[in-house]
DNA sequence: GGAATAGTGTCTTTTAGACATTATGTA
DNA sequence: TACATAATGTCTAAAAGACACTATTCC
């Protein structure tokens, strides 16, 4: 970090208290991590990276880095999930999550975090590691053991591509996660996001799947066709069907509405 | 900011991807502001410190300021505070928002901003300004006229204390101020914090008050106060009252409750 | 008594939960 | 036909909205 006195002064000293002190207003690196949740395989899964270098070197951790000078935050984001997993994020739904800022959550230096959560439709896409890392998804319940523990105490460096054990995450990484999963959580009460898991077109079935899911629970089938089928632009009827094993189900596209008034509650969710 | 690229790289290289370049991750300052919200004379409000410098000098802003190189956010959101206007937050309900990054936020260099929301409660406090800045509270209804007119095209150096004139605020804080009131607004359905805007112990008019207030609007005192007791641990009866020019009010404390589940809906929220 | 505010009761409408039942495809 | 899944119908219980009404204080 730069200590030049005079010229951080007059930069910074016109916004800063009478007692200034150029020292105390160190800058510090600012990075941006993302995680991108989708439904793969019937569970709820988020996209980690595997970290070439230290610090964390083959933990597991969010795709991210470090912002550019002139970067927005949301660009900087997207950009980086691009570098490192070769995922456009196209038109999906992108928003900041919160921005993790904790003075020793990177051992090297000052670095501020603003995570965001993407919800990606479950088609099933290629997902490309760059030259540095390697990219895979990874179901939110092989990795909530690790939440609980802790994120330091385990080196997880043979770990194999399909290892059933639940690593470590790098940095507060398995924090962010759990904030992220719980806002998806309480998303889907009150918008109709869940749609935005699902590939159109997509069947009421599909889409009860979804909340099944996310929620963990069963749902009933007809109070929750009434339910959707009664909130005004949460689905669109396409008219046309599809084959499965049983009865052909008819198809619906997303529909213009983002809130859900009144919400879809979620069971067992007691004050 | 440093060309030193050997010791950054070190730093710095190990998370960053293989087109690694020093000037592309160039640091940046952290500023956390605030926006207290209370409940003023019957009217939402929001506490703002008038900017003794440049930029923006003589405008009107949210408190806060650089964050320190071993800070916490949360430490330095409120640290600022009570430095800029005197007020300690006390067991107040604080709570982050979410962070501003656009690159020419700031004129002189870029910053990023952690947004907080505080919920105060509606006493009469006394509010001192530092020594380089005045402070006091404007009632939302005041500032919104210039929200949608944007920040930067009034010059407001000549506002006296007691001026009704609507100030634009500095930097994108009409922006952030915005959120946080979209966010006071979302968080009375689902949960228990409109006790938190209170003094205990309180009535059930009162409270009823604060989100006809927030929401701008009326509501039924006989279904407000059914919803209001049936939630489990909302309100404690205290067991005395209050007298007031009619009948005498039950008086309350807050309960452990956080959550409201179902919510108090707003009126008026059509999806 | 009258004004003002607090608190209760009740009727109706809406919504949610818990099913049972019918429909329509494939093996 | 058996099976699987989609879709509908119905009964009940709970909650919300719209009131009318009663209660208790101060003047």
């Amino acid at each position: 970090m730069s200590r030049d006195g005079t010229k951080v002064d007059a930069r910074v000293g016109a916004n800063a208290p009478a007692d200034y002190d150029p020292s105390k207003y160190a800058p510090s690196a600012i990075t941006t991590d993302l995680a991108l949740l989708t439904i793969r395989n019937g569970r709820l899964a988020v996209l980690l990276v595997e970290r070439a270098a230290a610090p964390f070197a083959g933990y597991w951790a969010l795709p991210g880095g470090f912002v550019r000078p002139d970067e927005d935050l949301d660009t900087a984001a997207t950009r980086e999930l691009a570098e490192e997993t070769g995922i456009d994020v196209h038109d999906w739904h992108v928003e900041q999550l919160r921005t993790y800022g904790a003075p020793e959550r990177d051992p090297r230096m000052r670095v501020l975090s603003v995570a965001y959560v993407v919800f990606m439709p479950t088609d099933a896409r290629p997902v490309a590691g760059s030259a540095a890392t390697r990219a895979r998804f990874w179901a939110i319940d092989d990795l909530t053991a690790s939440v609980s523990e802790g994120a330091l105490d385990d080196a997880v460096s043979e770990l194999s591509d399909h290892a059933k054990a639940t690593p470590s995450l790098a940095f507060d990484h398995a924090c962010i996660l759990a904030d992220a999963v719980e806002r998806v959580r309480a998303k889907l009460e009150y918008t109709t996001l869940a749609a935005s898991f699902l590939d159109e077109p997509f069947t009421l079935s599909e889409l009860r799947h979804v909340y099944e899911t996310v929620w963990d629970c069963r749902l009933d089938t007809g109070n929750f066709r009434r339910k959707v089928l009664s909130a005004d632009g949460f689905v669109v009827s396409t008219g046309s069907q599809c084959s499965t094993a049983g009865r052909p189900a008819a198809l619906y596209t997303r529909g213009a509405a983002r809130a859900l008034s009144p919400p879809l509650v979620r069971p067992g969710n007691e004050s």
